[in-house]
DNA sequence: AGGTTAACTTAGGATTCTAGCT
DNA sequence: AGCTAGAATCCTAAGTTAACCT
């Protein structure tokens, strides 16, 4: 027992997650911190003239200096705050007196030319921190997931956030609260002369440490890897509950479909909401604060959000969780139709259009139907019963192939659902050209080819090519041959060239990490055939261990 | 009843790795 | 062998949920 430790006993916790116990005995090796600040002496401009910084001004210009190709940089609310910021490390009387005026080229030059020498010397790749990656849960040894503490930053929020730019200052080892068994021993401070905060014991929760965000009034924790039983016990829960709502789904649209004209309003609020959530795989949609990005879900959709177009069609825009813009037109029943009409009536645009409905209504209404039912249990739901229908319904026997095409149709369904999207790879449009350069050339050969096939009908000679070769001499029926290959490979590449231009905002990891059952995929995987290495990384293998040996007939 | 806090899941972008090409 | 596109992994922001507080 290590209860004399010098730390001061903590009062009990508040709330803590389900209160159930999580483990037994914990051991664990704390967090490592990012190495202090190596000042590099590189001078910026003010004005044209070089000025000196502090070190602690100097760190701070040098993040910003190199962000000076990202989106953030020209954002006058990111450049505002990151100013506030170092303008108070600077002081009032530094010579320095307004950002634009500023010339950070020294620095960003200084930076590429580090990241150059970095990628020349690719050496100490050494596998310190091996001690930090592990601890050892009820006798078993997990990974941990994040044990490096955040370094200092700009802070990037997504979107419209208030507090971009500001700086996210550099966490200590005094600013870490750590849980461990209480036999364990307690992690020696990797920092020499500074010590952790507190040290607790709490086995109703799963986090190993835990520090307060600077910018946002939030908790950031350390805690095992997904890989970990402990993470997926509670993946394999949630995957069960969402199949539970399989037996009340059919009860809970009825309810629903009935409550759409009901005369009490928060009654039909509900029942469109829980529709909606239903229908769209909507988010939940809690209330945000003033200092965060505007962004909507389902309870905190505005009037503005939703355009009614006759005679029963929704018109959906809005920016849901990280500002990703939503935007989907539906048709939906009459009564919905002018129930989200009555919602609109008499509101101005900004107004809430489900005035009478909060999240914690709408979870309370949901338990009612069916025990621990959740808004967000509808998306793991339409996700996974979307993929196991789809799989279900599309694979055919055929080469391995064909049927990954199959899943990744079936994925990416899911994906747009869900609404997962990704920014357009930087390559996108030189890749784009690439290919329509490739069908181009494809076609001029056709043409050629089509050519000596004429000849060939005619008993001549082929004609020499373009690169100048001679060409052999072949039957007309070896031509007709050469002449379906090459329209073959450039149909295929047509094709290539649509799906890479359809999916190039669509995100298929977001689903297959978290909303689509794994049951389903290496059921699918064993029922075909296919290698279930094809389907999984190497990592989301390791997450999904505990699904590796379901039944072939697994059904979600 | 509504606000706050705590704990845990979900998310896209950045960075790093790797396989399949010249 | 060296390059590079795309995949994998890392990073940390931004959600959801429920219990507690007032």
């Amino acid at each position: 027992m290590t209860k004399d430790s010098n730390y001061a006993k903590t009062s009990k916790a508040l709330p803590s997650g389900d209160g159930k116990k999580k483990w037994t005995t914990l051991v664990h090796n704390g967090v490592t911190f990012p190495p202090s600040y190596k000042p590099h002496g590189i001078k910026i401009l003010y004005k044209g003239k070089p000025v000196s910084l502090s070190p602690e001004q100097e760190e701070v210009a040098t993040m910003f200096a190199v962000m000076r190709e990202t989106e953030y940089y020209n954002k006058p609310k990111f450049r505002e705050n990151f100013w506030n910021d170092w303008g108070r490390l600077l002081g009032k009387n530094h010579v320095i007196q307004n950002l634009d005026d500023c010339d950070f080229t020294p620095i960003y030059d200084w930076n590429l030319k580090q990241k150059e020498e970095k990628k020349g010397s690719k050496e100490q790749k050494s596998k310190q921190g091996e001690k930090y990656m592990w601890a050892i849960v009820d006798g078993v040894k997990e990974k941990v997931g994040n044990f490096k503490i955040e370094p200092p930053a700009l802070f990037r929020g997504r979107g419209e956030h208030p507090k971009i730019g500001k700086l996210k200052r550099r966490i200590h080892p005094c600013d870490i609260t750590l849980n461990i068994g209480e036999d364990a021993p307690i992690p020696e401070c990797p920092i020499p002369g500074e010590r952790w905060k507190d040290i607790k014991h709490d086995n109703t929760v799963t986090w190993l440490a835990i520090w307060n965000d600077p910018i946002n009034k939030r908790y950031k924790y350390v805690s095992l890897s997904a890989s970990s039983s402990q993470k997926g016990q509670r993946d394999k829960e949630k995957y069960e509950k969402a199949r539970k709502l399989k037996d009340y789904i059919d009860s809970i649209r009825a309810t629903y479909t009935k409550n759409f004209t009901a005369k009490d309003v928060s009654k039909r609020q509900i029942a469109v909401a829980t529709y909606l959530i239903d229908k769209l795989a909507l988010r939940a949609g809690n209330e945000k604060d003033d200092d965060e990005a505007e962004t909507v879900g389902c309870c905190t959709l505005k009037v503005e959000n939703v355009e009614c177009i006759p005679p029963n069609k929704l018109k959906f825009d809005f920016l849901g969780k990280d500002s990703i813009r939503y935007v989907n037109t539906i048709e939906v029943e009459p009564p919905v139709y002018k129930a989200i009409g009555q919602f609109r009536a008499g509101k101005s645009n900004s107004d809430d259009l489900f005035d009478e409905l909060d999240t914690s209504k709408l979870n309370a209404h949901l338990k009612e139907l069916m025990p621990d039912l959740t808004a967000k249990v509808f998306r793991t739901f339409n996700a996974s019963i979307t993929l196991d229908v789809m799989l279900r319904q599309e694979t055919r026997d055929g080469d391995v192939d064909q049927k990954v095409v199959v899943y990744e149709q079936a994925n990416k369904e899911v994906a747009i659902i869900c609404n997962h999207q990704r920014s357009v790879p930087k390559s996108h449009g030189a890749q784009i050209g690439r290919l329509a350069g490739k069908i181009e050339q494809l076609r001029e050969g056709l043409k050629e080819l089509k050519t000596n096939l004429e000849r060939a009908r005619k008993g001549k000679a082929p004609l020499e090519g373009a690169d100048g070769k001679k060409t052999r001499n072949i039957t007309p029926e070896a031509w007709e041959k050469k002449i379906a290959q090459q329209m073959k490979k450039t149909e295929k590449l047509e094709g290539d060239m649509k799906s890479k231009e359809e999916f190039k905002t669509v995100s298929l990891g977001t689903s297959k990490m978290n909303y689509l059952d794994p049951r389903i995929t290496v059921s699918w995987c064993k029922r075909h055939e296919v290698p279930i290495q094809k389907m999984f990384s190497k990592t989301l293998l390791e997450k999904f261990t505990w699904a590796m040996d379901v039944e072939p007939d697994f059904r979600f």
